[in-house]
DNA sequence: TCCTTGAACTTTGTCGACAATTTGTATATA
DNA sequence: TATATACAAATTGTCGACAAAGTTCAAGGA
């Protein structure tokens, strides 16, 4: 009577599914850090036994994106500000890194990729879809880094770029007009310095572009802090 | 009549463990690259049933470490020698910035962490042990990363530099005693370079180690290449 | 001789169950 | 009232079993 295909998936999907999901959903804050992850009650949403959400988890901790309390449960991974500015620090090496690298190789079919990246970022900049913009923003450095030709670059730096995610996700509402188109010239100014090949110029932009999103993430957070404490009383 | 602590170990220790010995026995070689790792074979050996066996194996995946290939099996990772340069360019990027950061912050009570990996890095040379060379030079390079103070430079760095051993345990053979030797003193010479803060000097002295490395480690590779072939009928 | 088919075997992916540990609560005691 | 203790509840760590996918190898056909 039934769609036998109804509760079928494919074997081997379900750890990757959870995995996929969770992580969409922490990246994109709609799991708040600190929230707890039990598996009995992943397993109920997501219909399988508690084996493929513990690898999933388990994944996720390897990324640190989640944290594992021995015997006790996992959370969704607080982002700890104290560290934010050694964050800026690898944030802003990796900028230049691969920007520079991306110049210094320039592959015209890649280069298509970035592009295509920097549209969708100026398509959301246009429609001020601040989630958009945060996610096309990381595409369109992957991509550059992809374009560096060093896999250890892409996947440090896709890793930092995905934690910067989830702080400005923090802020997201008070993104002003101004910043967003910014960036989107910035942005045209390191493709022209990277189809153009020179190095030193696409270093520079980086390094500008970096110390302008630091200042940006600083100035939130400031202004953050200067709100009146909100005492809450569980 | 047995002893009740036989088999009885600590609750959750299980995928550490095994973890922890296969991480050792893949990054010394005792694994060779591309060799199996079965399951069933290992919780027989491990004495605990397979979900402990597949946590671990999951970790070590995510290091890289070792490959799953779904429904098949899992393998000790292969060394890719085509991405040894994008390996190369990493490795000089991280010596650079840890040692600059060191420089630049300087603790003392760090600093013996150092020195104490210096010595054993020393005798290790004296004692003609390759192994615990290589091991002894992780150790201290990483030291001097913690004294720079960004944990996200130090975990990557810590992956390179064990990606690292596993390339220089081929060659341990063909170690000689001249270079070594000149290794301990371009540690000293990093040391108070660091100790003095003198950044500009301790990035020469990185960059300077860097290319040593990678000088000695293609000339080993080189001189494989110009063996005889040979060639194996299975 | 080479390729296809299929069946036995091997290994993994998923499941439900049980035990150990921790957390929270209620009770007793000072 | 505050603290200690014991008990109950919740959650994880580990286990053995079964089914699905892949591999191997022999038999059969072109």
């Amino acid at each position: 009577m039934r769609n036998e295909t109804e509760n079928v998936r494919v074997r081997g999907s379900g750890t990757q599914s959870v995995y996929a999901a969770l992580r969409r959903e922490i990246l994109s804050m709609a799991l708040e850090p600190g929230s707890p992850l039990d598996e009995v009650r992943l397993s109920e949403r997501f219909k399988m036994s508690r084996t493929p959400i513990r690898e999933a988890l388990l994944r996720l901790a390897g990324e640190g994106l989640v944290t594992t309390l021995p015997n006790r449960n996992t959370i969704v991974a607080t982002i700890d500000f104290a560290s934010l500015p050694t964050y800026f620090e690898a944030l802003t090496l990796m900028y230049r890194v691969t920007t520079r690298g991306a110049a210094a190789r320039r592959d015209a079919k890649i280069m298509q990729r970035v592009r295509a990246r920097q549209r969708e970022f100026a398509d959301a900049v246009t429609a001020h879809d601040a989630f958009g913009m945060i996610e096309a923003n990381r595409e369109f450095h992957v991509a550059i880094a992809e374009l560096a030709g060093n896999p250890y670059y892409t996947t440090f730096f896709a890793r930092l770029l995905d934690e910067g995610r989830r702080i400005l996700r923090l802020y997201y509402s008070t993104f002003d007009d101004r910043l967003p188109r910014q960036y989107v010239d910035e942005h045209e100014e390191m493709i022209a310095a990277i189809e153009a090949g020179d190095i030193d110029r696409a270093d520079r932009l980086a390094i500008d572009h970096a110390a302008q999103i630091v200042r940006q993430i600083q100035e939130y957070i400031a202004r953050d802090l200067e709100r009146p404490l909100t005492i809450e009383i569980p």
